[in-house]
DNA sequence: CTCCCGATAT
DNA sequence: ATATCAGGAG
């Protein structure tokens, strides 16, 4: 926690916010539903490969109904390709269980609720909140997230839910939604995990954590 | 902390 | 062959 890492905050993220303006989520979704089911089985994948099995799936699986009374072993066929498949399978259905059972059949919005699904933690429940109700409910923090928010320096910690923590101190509430986006975008087209091409990037002149040494410096 | 796990890039 | 991907549960 400090001061002078963090002083870099406002520069970057302006530039970072003129680099994506308006990002947008990759995952395809039409509903609450559906972005649940989506986040859900996104975790340790890729959003092309989520949206390459929910194209399918949810013309199969319209309700919470379908998904609670599917037969499992087929309900993990239906999603082997996104990985952790019997995990994934297993929370879909539980979860929709506990939507019919405890929330009348609808996706709650509010993040107390969102929190008894099995499958789903902070970071899930951040995104159906915001992207599914428009509710500023925190900031999602993913591994893309979390490494740049490190590399950047606005954090020192590594639990997800303190990261969470300081980045909403430091971004403003409204732009909470965009900021996880935009980092994610960044991090998927510049700031690789193996290899971050720093060269290219709109902000390694403020990074704390920049590979090139000559801009690092003034 | 470990385990879950397939698809893809390097 | 290994690292990584809109993580979460036990």
């Amino acid at each position: 926690m400090t001061a002078s890492k963090l002083s870099n905050f406002p520069q970057i993220w302006e530039l970072l916010k003129k680099e994506y303006p308006d990002p947008q989520p990759a995952l395809h979704f039409k509903n609450p539903l559906e972005l649940l089911v989506a986040t859900i089985l996104s975790a340790q994948s890729t959003d092309v490969q989520i949206n390459k099995v929910t194209s399918e799936l949810f013309k199969k699986y319209r309700s919470v109904f379908d998904y609670a009374d599917a037969d499992i072993s087929e309900l993990e066929k239906d999603i082997y390709s996104t990985g952790f498949y019997r995990n994934k399978a297993k929370h879909l259905q539980q979860s929709a269980r506990v939507i019919i059972e405890d929330f009348g059949g609808e996706v709650p919005s509010k993040m107390e609720d969102l929190l008894k699904l099995p499958g789903v933690a902070r970071k899930t429940a951040n995104i159906v909140l915001a992207r599914g109700f428009g509710v500023k409910a925190g900031i999602a923090v993913d591994t893309h997230v979390k490494r740049l928010a490190t590399r950047l320096g606005f954090t020192e910690n590594k639990d997800p839910v303190k990261i969470e923590k300081d980045l909403m101190e430091l971004v403003d509430r409204n732009e909470w939604d965009d900021f996880s986006l935009t980092l994610i975008l960044h991090g998927r087209n510049v700031c690789f995990a193996r290899k971050p091409a720093c060269g290219q990037c709109v902000v390694h002149h403020l990074c704390p954590s920049s590979i090139n040494p000559i801009s690092k410096q003034l």
